[in-house]
Formats: structure tokens, sequence, C-alpha cells
DNA sequence: AATGAATGAGGATTCATTCAT
DNA sequence: AATGAATGAATCCTCATTCAT
């Protein structure tokens, strides 16, 4: 990390910090709270820094801990890395999954598909941290770190490919490999979540999911010059 | 690096070898072939190990030669990393842009699309190093390494984005951001580039490109459904 | 430092000491004296082979830690240094001080003139690293570390001209920059000193301070001569 | 060295350079000249930036050689210093022992040692690299470097303290070791000779060098004083 | 003689990890 | 459980020196 030069001299910190009060988790609750703590601050700071200029002190000074009780939690920092991703994906799972079980009783699959992307988009808004760790640290640490951005796809793509494969027995969708069609889906949700983090669109979520249904729907040849075309 | 363990103490390597490992680059040609012998080198290293877990020793082995002759050639493992990128931005840009040149003589939309996206397909095929130092190290360097990534983007974009709004002045396109548009195409491509790296996919570039094509041009919906609807 | 080839590959040393050297200094007491430990060790080492010529990893076997434990204490190598030689700075200061104040009682000027010059010299006699430090590294270190030796100096010379200004306005001294003058006296006295480390000199301290003293108070020419000159 | 950075990328210059004309010393003058020009180089990098700063390749650059070209004139970068430095010991010495010569017609003590002196000034001030070299390098390269500085001062010494014993014969200075108060001269002069270097003192050298013979003749106690304390 | 490419020893520094307290 | 000393592997980079051309 390497920044903040004003608390120069260590120890004063913690002279002057009795604030903490709960020095010591001793029940199995409190000790799954500060694994909690942990990983918040390891979420916050790999986000910030990416994985390889977090240094474990600095997590632990986010989490307000010593560095050395960050190994009473977790065996490196990669295996506290890994954990805290395969916690996000499945909070990310869940969340999706959730959002698709709401909008399921919606018939009309424009809307439920807006409401999914919609959803999806508003997410990582509230989780920019999470499409930091995605699309930088997760693709940086090599072959054992990528499956996570790797499962997400797979697990955004899989849900996708479900109601793709529905509605194509209903011909309601084109032929064609629901995978593709999944991952083409999924691709544009998360390029333009990260499209959304890294510049200044002032688009609505809801906009951009509207956006992005018509397009995967409709494509960007005008339906009028389909219909005379074929008409 | 740290890997190859095998090879540890007495590397037998080293008694065949003598003093000088590499013929003297001493014409101006010769430096400059020994310079791309070094961002080869650090092409394929750095693609593999991504850049932090490389070491300009590393690099070095793969080029044959020492660690100081690399800085001979190069002030840092930083500026070399960029000069790396540099080149191959170029080289991508005027491959792409060459492309296009080449089928702009093609009069009919789809087909010129789909040999501008199969190109592409196909030049991340024959270079997927490239795909590896754009998507992992790219972002995951911070500010000042990001922006390669970035302008690969936006001049892919910015290709897209003329031709959008050409058509979209023809009627043959809908309205809407060409800018988003566009994104949204190099996105699609970008991640199907992607996805053929990290997966074994058998489909060829020519029949990915088609899908890709038709997935933009028309969307997910049967045409004959919006026919129907309309009609 | 690169010296001492004899425990060349094996250290005998190595085998006899358990992994942790030295026990850990847990109580803040522990650890302001393994500080001092630290710039003890620095000292005796900068002093016999220089800044240059000391490694970090010098000073750590010296003072019986692992190299990365300086970095422990110390932020760098050459504010490590810059400490020993503000630490010094201070003990001389104070120490020349202390001088000054016990023979200020003491109105015979030549007395009290005397005095503070053996005090002098006998605090670099007893402490030759400090003088090795001041005349070499400090002035070969460039403008952020020569600030030392100009401390020094001038501390020095502010003491003396303050005399010098009184016994002026008194009469007892010619009159003159005192500035100057002070400059000469401090001279004297460091050079001395030096010399006193270089060369074996087998005089006391005190004669040599009377030597000066004599020097600086009534030159080289014979008082009788100046009489009779005047006379 | 490391500064200059307008000079990025290296060959250019050579190619601009033809200016050089004589690309290679045949004759034996020829070679004693371009030994001569990079003892004039080093000494002027080395005194601006200190031996340890100093690398080869800067003293070439300044000497309009390769760096592989010192290495055929100078067997290492400390061979090249320690001639460097005995060249100017040399030098100070023929310059001082003909100042010497010169005023030794002048019988009248004060003034030959007031031409002394104000000659050793201003060929140090002449000659502000040699200080440098004296003050900084020759002490703070350990042993076999220091003896430069001692040669120099001893050298100096003996000279003084020849005209010591003479005029302590003739009742004209003071008994006690001639040694002993060449020294304390040699130190005034070298001492304000640096004086003058590192701060702005805008005294004339033939003033400072009245000022330092008559403190080392009357010392600071005024004549009078002396004259009345003994009548 | 001159050049400058190639080499590798050397050293500062960072930081994950261990472990005594 | 928590702390934070202590360790040392790892790596960047500099630069004196060698030597092919």
């Amino acid at each position: 990390m390497k920044l903040d030069q004003e608390s120069s001299n260590n120890d004063k910190e913690l002279e002057e910090i009795p604030t903490r009060l709960i020095r010591r988790a001793n029940s199995k609750d409190e000790k799954e709270r500060r694994r909690q703590e942990i990983l918040i601050a390891a979420k916050k700071v790999f986000a910030e820094y990416g994985y390889n200029s977090t240094s474990i002190s600095d997590i632990a000074k986010v989490a307000n801990l010593s560095y050395g009780s960050v190994y009473w939690y977790f065996d490196s920092k990669e295996s506290l890395f890994q954990e805290l991703m395969t916690f996000e994906e499945d909070e990310l799972r869940v969340y999706i999954q959730n959002q698709i079980n709401l909008n399921s009783k919606n018939f009309d699959p424009p809307s439920a598909l807006i409401a999914a992307i919609e959803a999806t988009l508003i997410f990582f808004e509230s989780n920019k941290e999470l499409l930091r760790l995605l699309f930088r640290d997760s693709l940086a640490l090599g072959d054992r770190f990528e499956a996570h951005l790797y499962n997400i796809y797979s697990g955004f793509s899989k849900l996708i490919e479900t109601n793709i494969s529905y509605y194509q027995k209903k011909g309601n969708v084109i032929q064609g490999s629901p995978k593709l069609i999944a991952f083409a889906i999924t691709s544009l949700i998360t390029q333009f979540a990260h499209r959304r983090f890294l510049t200044d669109d002032n688009m609505t979520a809801h906009d951009l999911a509207v956006f992005i249904t018509e397009l995967i729907m409709f494509g960007i040849i005008p339906r009028q010059n389909i219909i005379q075309e074929k008409g």
C-alpha cells in the first residue's frame, strides 16, 4: 500500500485508541464476527490497492487488529483472498437467484430480463469492490484465482441458460447454443457494469438495463427493416 | 516466478555453458533484434505468470541473457512492460485497421462485420499472450497500466462507432448512442475472444463470428416472431 | 563491508545458533534498548568501514539480529545513519555545555579554555567512532549529511563566540570577528582531536590542551620579543 | 551520479558529435594526453558527486570517451582515484614549494608567512575540486585512501616545520614541538580554505591570510596586555 | 586503441509468515 | 486469542569489470 505517511511513529495509535472494546473473541459467535470483520476489511483494501499491493498489515489496520491475528483466522494471504472471493461469489449467486425468483412470476420475458439486468447493475453499483476484485485481481493472480471469475461467469450463465432453453422450447428465443447465448448476455451485463464503474455515465441502471435488454432481444437492425425485408 | 525446483543446486547447464551465453549484438540491427528478443521473452513470461510474479531474472533466462543485460536495453521492469504493451497495442490497432480496409469494399454490412470479428478472433487466437496481458496485467497494475486496456477498447470502439453512425443515418441501424452500441459490440468480441482462450471451444472463428454478428444484428428473438407480432 | 573471508562457506556459528538469535524485545523498555543496540552496532560498523561500505546486513550481524529486524526499528539505512548522527550531535553538545558550565566558575580564562579543550579532546578520545563518522561520512554523503558536521562545528563555534565577545568587551581579547576567531579555535581543537586519532601521539590530553591554549592565546612569537619590540 | 535525464536514448549523442577529431591516441604523447584528459574529467566528476556516487561511465562521458576506454588507461576505478590524488598531491606540493622559494628572499617572516598562506588559499580557491576530494572522498574511502590527506597534511607541515625550526633557533618562534606547531598552522590554513569553499565569505584571500598570520603569531590576547602584564 | 554489450556481485528494501509472550 | 518482534526469501536495480569486435 505504502501511503498515509501521517501515522509515522507506530505505537502511538494503539495508545490513543481504547475505542475498541471487544478485545478478545471468546464465543464462537464473536470469533465468527471477527472473521467477517477481517473479510470486510480485506475486501475494501484489496479492492482499493489490488492483491499484490495490499499487505496483511494493511488489512489488519483496517480491521483494527494486529496483523498477527489475521493469521489466527486465516492460513495465509492467499487463502484469505480465496475465501473472500468464494464468499462474494456466493453472495452474488444468492442475490441473482433471488432476483430471478422475484421476477419469475413476471411472465413477460422482457420485463423479467430487464429486472434481472437492472438488479445486477445495481448490485455491482453498491458493490464496486467486488467488481474490482473480479476484474482486476481475480484475473491477475494466475490459474488458481481466475477460477473465481470463471465461477461467477458460469454461475450467471447457468441461470440464464436455463431460461434460454425454456424459451427456446417455446419458440420465443432463437435456436443456438444456450451456453453461448447466455455467455453473450453475461458478457454484456458484466462489461457494462464495469464500464459504469470506470466511466462517469449518468444513465440510470434502469435505462441501461432496458438498452441492454433491447439489444439482446432485437439486435441493432431496426425491426421494421426486418419486417419489410421478410414481408 | 518461483517454480521448477528440479534444476535446484548444481545446474548441469552451467557446466556446459561458457561464460558468455550469447553473441554480442554489435550492429544497430543486432541491438534492435536483441531488444525484440527481450520483448518477446517478456511477453511470454508476463503472459504466463503475470507482471507481479515475473522477475527480470525470469525474462532474462528465457531471453538467454543475464538479467544485467535486460537493464542494458530497458530502464526498468515497468518501462519494459509499458513498452511491450504499447507495442502490442499498436500492432493490434494496425491489424484491425487493415482488416477494416480490406473489407471496406465489401458493401454488405453483415459480411463486413463478420469478417472484422473473425479477424479479431483470429488475431487474438494467434496472440493469446496479448489477451492475457490485456485482461490480466493491464487491469491489475493500477492506473498507469490500465490505460493500455482502455486504449485498445476505445480504439476498437471508435472504429465501430463510426460505422454505426454511418448506418444509423442510412436507417440500417437502430437509433441510440453509437458509443454504447459500439461498446456492446466490443465487449462481445473481446469477451468471446477471451472465452476461447480459457475454454476448449471447438467452434471455428468463422462460425463464432457469424454467431456474434447475428446476435448483434438481430438479437435473440426470432425474426418471424417479430414479423408476426408486428404483422 | 566485504572483508573477512575466513569464515567463508559453512559458518560454524550458524550451527550453534538456534533459529531465533535473540530474545524478543517485548516491553517498551526492551524495545528502546534494542534500538540502542542497533545504533551502537551501526556506530561501530559505520565508523570502521564508512557509510557506503557498510551494509544493513553488517550492522545486523554486529547487533546480533537479522537484517530484517533492523527495518523493524529503522525505516532505512539513511534514516538509521541520520538518527545516529543526530544522537551523537546532541550528546556532544550536552557534554561540551556541561564542561563549560563546570568551568564557568573558573574565572581564570586560560584555565577555563584549557579545561574545555581538554574535555573535548578526552570526549573524542573515548568516542573515536564519532570522530570518524564526523570527519569521514558526514562530509562524504552530500548535502543532507554534511549538516551534521556543520551543526557540530557551529555549535562549538557559537559557544566559543559568546566567550570571545565577552572578553573582547573587557579588552582581554583582540578585536576582530568573533566568528572567525571562534572558527579558528574550533578548527584547532577538532583537527588536533582528529590527529590524535590518526597518529600515535603520546601526549596527554591535558598537555595538548595547554599547548593549544597557549598557541591560541599568545601565538608563536615569544612574548619577550613582543615586549622588547614594543618596549 | 544519476542526473541529466534529457539525454535519454543513448546512441544519439554519438551520432551528433563528430566534434572530437583525435579518435585514436597512437603516439606516446597522444596517449599521455588522453590519460590526462581522463584524470581531469575524473577530478571534476569526483569532486562534484563524490567517489561513491560517481561511475566510470560518468567520467568517460565528461572525458568524451567510452567507459571501456577508461579501462585501457587505468586498471580500476580505485586506481584511477589513487592516481588522481597522487597527482594532485604532487601538484600542490610543487606549488607550495614554489611559493616558499619565491618568498624565501623575503626576510621578513610575517610577510613570508602571509604570502604563503595567501598563496595556499588562492590555490585552493582556484582548485576547489581538490578541496572537495581531499576533505570528502579522501577521508571517506577508508585507510588506503586517507593516506592522501595525510600526505598533503604532512607535506605541508614539513615545509612549515623546517621554517619553524629555523626561526626557533633564531629565537623568533616559541619553543615547542615544531611538528605540532606546523600542524596547527596547517590546520588553520586548510580549515579556513575549506570554510571559504563552503560559506560565502566576502573576505579577500589576502585579508584572511593576514588574519590567520596574526593569529598564529600573536594569538588572541592583545599584545599590550602582555606588555603590561610583563612590564 | 576504442567501443559498448554482457555479466553478475552486491545491497536496499518489502513483507508473508512464524512464534514467544 | 492477540500481539508484534524476528526472520529471511525474494527481487529490483546499479555499476565495476571483462572482453569480443
